[in-house]
Order: structure tokens, then C-alpha cells, then sequence
DNA sequence: TTTGAGTTGTTAATGTTTTTCAATAAAAAT
DNA sequence: ATTTTTATTGAAAAACATTAACAACTCAAA
């Protein structure tokens, strides 16, 4: 599960950092939008629908701060864009997962969890003296409907 | 193996591109350089060496050429950089891919085969309908000798 | 409250990549 | 060979996302 509200001030004041309004926004927009993959610029359009003073460097300041604190994850698809959701604990605090299935032709983005590459880390230890800490997998093709739509 | 100078000659012919100077270095510069990663400004630099009339907006403009045509990979490690390295096929054209191991101390970016990820692809394509083309892993942790400085 | 450090919004700067456009070079036609 | 056609080039400007600078502000502790 992600962070929520409270648990997320708790941590900024524990940090010594302060709660603020915008940061809060940033974070509940990501909590709002599981799996959806936002640009700054997103997050920044979604909060100034409520809170119109909110400037944008300040969204990437704290993007910034939330990759640190390890609450969010980033995604580059190479369209010229880095985005962001809100990343996944389980109750042991341990981090799940999920790879990016990317459609070439629509590029709609779809998530897959798979412990596939649990074996695969082990593997590289083995094989050649690496220690693998974190992964990013990105598969490219077709989803559900540009395949089927491929077939004419 | 990777395309030689006289089939991206030819290539360039049957696509009815013309067969330039500035073409043939960006693409001997990463054939000299195999699992190098360079940057375009990097390519830019290294062909000047003996070409110093080459400008900076050819050597992206034949990047993106090169990308089209699957001669070279695309390699975004998220440093503000993209970096290129030549592509290689077998002798049925079939791309093989390997995965990057990036240290998160030094940097150093090592390569691995394995086709271990045909089979997450195949498990992916029964479990939801997503037609798995092409792939991208890349694997973060420590490299043997930053993992060995980390034990004191 | 008052105080002080941390945070903010605005604007300018940065750095990579792309576009524009006149000049040039490659391939085709003569 | 020479001319013609067309793609390609280099230089400079533009575009783009992201970061830095800095004065104004706001949170939280005294």
C-alpha cells in the first residue's frame, strides 16, 4: 500500500522538514492517480485547478523530495517526459514491484507484477560479482486492442 | 554481430538515402566502441578528431536515422543523458538483447545476456493480452569493486 | 507574538535536443 | 563530363524540460 496523508506529515516532521500545504497537494494527487503515470507538469495543471497560486518549480522540488523519502517512482518512456506514481509497501516495508508494459502504437502504459526477476537478480550474484539492489523493467509491443486491430 | 561499414552503405542506398561522410563516422565511431555508451555529444567530439568540419545537429539527425533503422540502441540512464551503443544481431537478423547493470556508486555501467526474459515475456502474453516485442532491464546495485569498499 | 529557519513563487538560467534555412554535396539525367 | 535535381549539411536560433537564484513569505518553536 501507498503512504497516506497522515503518515506522510508524520514523516516530513520527523525528517525536520516542514508540512505544507503544497506539499500535501502533490502527494494526493499521485495518491489519487495509482498507475497513472504523471509529468510534472501534470501534477502541477491538477493541483492549480484548487490551489491556483502553486508554482511549478515547487512541484519539482518536491518530486524531488518524494523520490528521496522513496514514497513515488519514476517512469521515462522516452516521449521527452519523466513521470511519477505513487510507490508500492508492503506491510514489511518492502518494495513491490511491477514492470511497464508499454504499447508502441497507442502508448498506453499497463503494469505487471511478476517475482520473474527475483530468480534473474540471483542469477547476475552468481554469475558475475554484482549486487543487485533494484530493478526497471520495460517491455514494448501491443496491447489488447492495437493487436487486435493489426490483424486486417 | 553488428552491421558492417559496406552493408550501411548499402542500406542507405536501398532506402534511397544518400551515402555521406558525416554518416559512415557516426556509425564507425560506435562500431569502434562497443558497449562504450556514448553521447552524442561524445560521438560529436570523437569525430571532429579527424573531421572537424562535422556539425553537432548531424551527428543527432543521423542518431535518429541510426535508430530507425535498429543499427544502434538507445540507453537513457537517467544522468540527463541519452547514450547510443551499436546494436547486434545474430545471423537470422534476430536482436540479442542484454540487460544493463548500473553501479549506483561509481556509475559504471556493465552488460549480461540472458534469455531469461523470454519467459516473462511468454508469461506475460498468456496472463494478459499484450504482445511482447522488445524489451529494456536494467538492473541498479554495486559493481564488484564498489561492492568490496562498502565491507569496512 | 515574535523569531528564525525553511519554503515558496517568479523569473532567469541551464543544458540537451530540434528546427530553420541558405549553402553544399551526392546521385541521376543529359 | 556537365548539368540538374534532390537530399543533406552546418550554423544559428528555437524549443523544451528542468534547475537555480533570490526576495517574500509561512510554518513551528520559543
Amino acid at each position: 500500500m501507498s503512504v497516506d496523508k497522515d503518515e506522510f506529515k508524520e514523516l516530513l516532521r520527523q525528517k525536520g522538514l516542514k508540512v505544507t500545504t503544497q506539499r500535501v497537494r502533490v502527494l494526493e494527487v499521485l495518491s489519487n492517480s495509482p498507475d497513472i503515470h504523471l509529468t510534472a507538469e501534470e501534477i502541477y495543471e491538477l493541483i492549480k485547478v484548487d490551489f491556483p497560486e502553486i508554482g511549478l518549480a515547487t512541484v519539482y522540488r518536491t518530486i524531488q523530495l518524494l523520490l528521496e523519502l522513496d514514497l513515488i517512482d519514476r517512469i521515462n518512456l522516452d516521449d521527452g517526459f519523466v513521470r511519477y506514481e505513487i510507490s508500492n509497501h508492503d506491510e514489511n516495508s518492502k518494495k513491490h514491484h511491477h514492470h511497464h508494459l508499454i504499447c508502441v502504437k497507442c502508448s498506453k502504459v499497463l503494469s505487471f507484477e511478476d517475482d520473474l526477476l527475483d530468480e534473474l537478480e540471483k542469477r547476475i550474484m552468481d554469475h558475475i560479482s554484482f549486487k543487485v539492489l533494484d530493478h526497471e523493467v520495460k517491455l514494448y509491443g501491443l496491447c489488447k486492442d492495437c493487436s487486435a486491430k493489426e490483424k486486417d
